[in-house]
RNA sequence: GGGAGUUUAGCUCAGUUGGUUCAGAGCGUCUGCCUUACAAGCAGAGGGUCGGGGGUUCGAAUCCCUCAACUCCCACCA
């Protein structure tokens, strides 16, 4: 066997192992059905840190109750992810020099699926060297023929209830993608900009003028009126009258409306309807113009009279100047403020008045409020449930159309005179358009460009992947629906859970899924969070590559409790690694061994019976862990039920003198053991795990861990671990002294002990074993030449040797003594408070005089001992 | 501007309804060991006024008030 265990090939192994015996797919049958649907990730995208940390919770969630028996089903796909990916096509296009307006929308479709065929699923592969347990046969694109059709549906039914509809609202514009955006994919940030004052002639003066603060000069073309506040006395007399736009030289009125600040700038506004969401507004109230001076790709439009195609960024450059050159600029001061991105595209957004198709969220929300508050949806951790209700109680409309190609094409069809229909296919738009006008044929009819929001199809997800849209009564809906887990990240908590929660009230009647796990966001060292602009995300296949999947799957879920961030360090992975290198060492110890028909030693038998209730102690902690959703916890529990109870204490306890063999029963035990803990670690470190299980004994063909179930553990023996406890602290009162007066290990101690009459013998053979002593001997009083030092309240005196220190002695004695003491004195203290013994209960009281009476008897017992040592 | 959360060891975090001298874990640090499973290791040790202040209580990391710092969400300021 290697040295260091090498996962590479082990990994390749299990992972084509597992997919040849079907050991991930899932049908309906009678067992509990457990469910995941997977986050889908970007059709196009790889995998990144994010990807990882919420993959492999996915993953433990999934193996661990594979192995409590249920029917796990884990669905894994992608999401067409419309403005990404379209924005990527057209990126490469452009590369390949075609531009995307001289495709026609089947020609570009065609691009984009050669595209997808060719990136699409390279994240999914990535999942599979993570050890993701999905069943690959279920694997849902959301451009799947059943799933387009189930959006499309889904459309119709909401338009026929009269809860979509088509209206001119100011959207946010994103001038790169061109194309509309949901308020929830605008990212405000802070920028540095400027914040110009700008110089408003009053009509026929060539003097008195308005200064107005804008930190957008380039929308002077679009400004229809000035605004100040009603109550402003310095501008009040002014209301009524007209200024002149600087350089465009439009005139427009001075308004009053209590929108406007007087504090802020000059507390004068400049209205400008079309581009601004407040002033769009105000234009409404009193009954303004709108200008778009915008071109869709944020260029000037011909509305204005200056800078016509030039970008909205070079103009603003531009106009400055000029406005200076023009002396109608009073003055520029720098200023911070926050500007809407496109979550996507990351241009500054441009808010623009457009036609749009629009979802009536209000009504279909309260329902999916309700079965987060009555508890039906679990959120770990709870703290979400504030942000949930907050959102859903403020809910807008939804704007879910957006002006891209990459998607599910609106099914709208528009009749010659103007009028819309609504349809699953364009001949039940014509069937219904013919109630209108029943000459018109297929070619009268036209269909909306546009397609719909990617959240639009995502939110279906816990239902179209088991087609319970087309097929609402079919047997895998049935049996699957409502899903168990939901493993996502909390940003996406409006875009994605919030939903599909609505979808699943909606068209199911019931929840999506029963608890929502929502992960931290990986960060780096910084803090900061990991992006592909900083530069500061590993390569998670590189990380795979050098610490194993399973060495980055502990390292991670080390680290990470629910909702809190990560933040990384590739460290992590290294203790992971590590951990699997000493399962490792301990096979090879546990294999290494001959194996000889002899009786089994008392060390042996007793570390037995300790270890089996030390198991079974911790397997229900884990599990409790495990229904609290505190991976993190559980991963720990393991981690140090391995190392240490395990490797430190059993291994050394049972393990044989060198070149000695051992006996039968022992072995079996051990192994035995191991594949019990290699049970409960599966879940965490499925390669590993699965390759030691086979190792330890041999298996039947297409026998594998991963689909074992666990056995229920027995009860643990409160007698012997306390037994036990008592004895490790014995011997790590050993080990200190040796070490304290280096005394190697090699030389063996003789050591006598006066017990007290409560202490339990068991584990006597063990401390003689593990700290090399000599048989222990039992005394009455302290022998002569001895070093006395205490445990609990046996007094343990070790033979002197030559290499005692008295004096030390002394002082430990008398610093345990002082400790004491002190400790006497706190007890005493409650004790002796009349307020305690008669207001705490009873057993607190109890518990107290119990502690006196302790304390009194160790100093009792040091005294002497000092008392001895200094004589 | 509105809301939520966090603050405990050098780092990341536990600490269940106040009750053992309760201040914990892992990692890191320090010391000693290449002891034939494992130096990716073994054995041991040190380390914190539980963010500051005040209060309630016989008793506070835990409950209340207040201040401070940080994080996130929502709204968005010309």
């Amino acid at each position: 066997m290697n040295p260091n265990y090498t996962p590479q090939e082990i990994e390749e192994k299990w992972y084509a192992y597992w997919l040849n015996n079907k050991c991930f797919h899932s049908e309906p049958d009678s067992r509990e059905p457990y469910c995941i649907v997977i986050p889908p990730p970007n059709v196009t995208g790889i995998l990144h840190m994010g990807h990882m940390l919420n993959n492999t919770i996915q993953d433990v969630l999934a193996r661990h109750a594979r192995m409590k028996g249920k029917n796990v089903c884990w669905v894994p796909g992608t999401d067409h992810a419309s403005i990404a990916t379209e924005a990527k096509v057209v990126a490469m296009l452009k590369a390949q020099g075609i531009e995307k307006h001289d495709l026609s929308r089947e020609e570009f479709l065609k691009h984009a699926m050669a595209w997808k065929d060719k990136h699409g699923g390279i994240i999914l592969e990535q999942l599979k060297k993570l050890g993701a347990s999905c069943d690959w046969d279920r694997t849902t694109f959301t451009m799947d023929t059943h799933y387009y059709e189930s959006v499309i549906q889904v459309f119709c039914d909401l338009y026929d209830k009269g809860l979509i509809y088509r209206d001119v609202r100011m959207v946010n514009w994103d001038p790169a993608a061109q194309t509309s955006l949901s308020d929830e994919e605008v990212v405000f940030k802070e920028v540095h900009g400027k914040l110009y004052y700008l110089k408003y002639f009053l009509e026929d003066s060539d003097k008195d003028y308005l200064s107005v603060a804008t930190t957008r000069p380039e929308t002077i073309m679009g400004d229809v009126a000035v605004c100040v506040n009603p109550l402003d006395e310095r501008y009040s007399h002014l209301i009524g009258q007209k200024v002149i736009v600087p350089l465009v030289g439009r005139t427009v009125p001075i308004i009053a409306d209590e929108y406007v600040d007087r504090e802020f700038g000059t507390g004068c506004l400049k209205i400008t309807p079309a581009h601004d969401i407040n002033d769009y507004r105000i234009g409404i109230k009193h009954n303004l113009p709108s200008i778009d001076i915008f071109n869709d790709d944020g260029t000037i439009s011909n509305q204005s009279s200056l800078y016509v195609g030039m970008d909205r960024f070079d103009v603003r450059k531009q106009i400055t100047e000029d406005l200076a050159a023009a002396n109608l600029m009073e003055k520029e001061e720098d200023y911070t403020n926050s500007v809407g991105f496109s979550e996507r595209t990351d241009v500054v957004i441009e808010p623009k008045l457009s036609l749009q198709w629009f979802l009536k969220m209000t009504d279909i929300a309260k329902p999916a409020l309700e079965v987060v508050e009555n508890g039906d949806i679990a959120f770990h951790p709870a703290k979400f449930k504030n942000m949930y209700r907050h959102w859903m109680e403020n809910v807008k409309d939804w704007c879910v159309s957006r002006q891209l190609w990459w998607g599910q094409r609106i099914p709208a069809y528009y009749l010659p005179d103007g009028k819309c229909v609504v349809g699953r296919t364009a001949e039940e738009a014509l069937e219904k358009a013919r109630l209108h006008d029943e000459t018109l044929m297929l070619s009268d009819l036209k269909q909306d460009e546009d397609v719909l929001d990617t959240w639009f199809s995502s939110w279906l997800w816990p239902i179209a992947v088991f087609d319970g849209i087309r097929h609402p009564d079919n047997k895998d809906v049935n049996y699957y629906y409502p899903t168990t887990d939901l493993v996502t990240a909390p940003e996406i908590i409006f875009f994605w859970v919030a939903r599909m929660i609505i979808a699943g009230t909606m068209y199911r009647k019931d929840i999506p899924f029963k608890n929502v796990y929502f992960t931290g966001i990986v960060r780096d060292k910084l803090g900061r969070k990991m992006s592909k602009s900083l530069g500061n995300s590993p390569d998670p296949i590189g990380l795979i590559e050098k610490y194993g999947a399973d060495g980055v799957r502990v390292g991670l879920l080390l680290t990470s409790p629910a909702g809190n961030d990560l933040p990384f360090d590739e460290s992590i992975c290294e203790q992971g690694r590590n951990f699997a290198n000493k399962i490792w060492n301990a096979l090879k110890l546990v294999k290494g061994w001959d194996i000889s028909n002899i009786e089994q030693p008392e060390t042996a038998r007793i570390a037995g019976e300790w270890f089996a209730s030390r198991l079974n102690q911790e397997a229900l902690i884990i599990e409790d862990h495990y229904s609290k959703y505190r991976l993190n916890d559980s991963i720990m529990a393991v981690y140090k039920l391995v190392w240490d109870d395990f490797c430190s204490w059993y291994l050394e306890m049972i393990k044989p003198a060198y070149g000695q063999p051992i006996d039968v029963a022992t072995h079996k035990q051990a192994c035995d053991f191991f594949e019990t803990l290699m049970g409960l670690l599966h879940p965490f470190m499925p390669f590993l795990t699965e390759e030691i299980w086979h190792t330890l004994q041999s298996r039947a063909e297409d026998e594998t861990l991963m689909t074992q179930t666990l056995p229920k553990q027995g009860s643990a023996d409160e007698n012997i671990l306390s037994a036990f406890a008592r004895a490790s602290e014995v011997i790590m009162a050993i080990r200190a002294l040796r070490n304290e007066k280096n005394i190697p290990q090699k030389t063996s101690l003789h050591i006598a002990v006066k017990k007290t009459s409560d202490d339990d013998t068991t584990f006597d053979v063990v401390v003689e074993k593990l700290c090399n002593l000599q048989p222990l001997e039992y005394v009455a009083e302290q022998p002569e030449g001895t070093l006395a030092f205490r445990v609990g309240k046996s007094e343990y005196f070790l033979f002197d040797d030559g290499v005692i220190d008295r004096r030390e002695a002394l002082e430990r004695a008398e610093k345990d003594l002082k400790y004491n003491e002190g400790f006497l004195r706190s007890v005493m203290a409650k004790l002796s408070n009349e307020k305690f013994v008669a207001g705490a209960p009873p057993a607190v009281v109890e518990a107290e005089r119990k502690k006196q009476k302790d304390a009194e008897e160790k100093i009792l017992l040091l005294r002497a001992q000092i008392a001895s040592l200094s004589s």
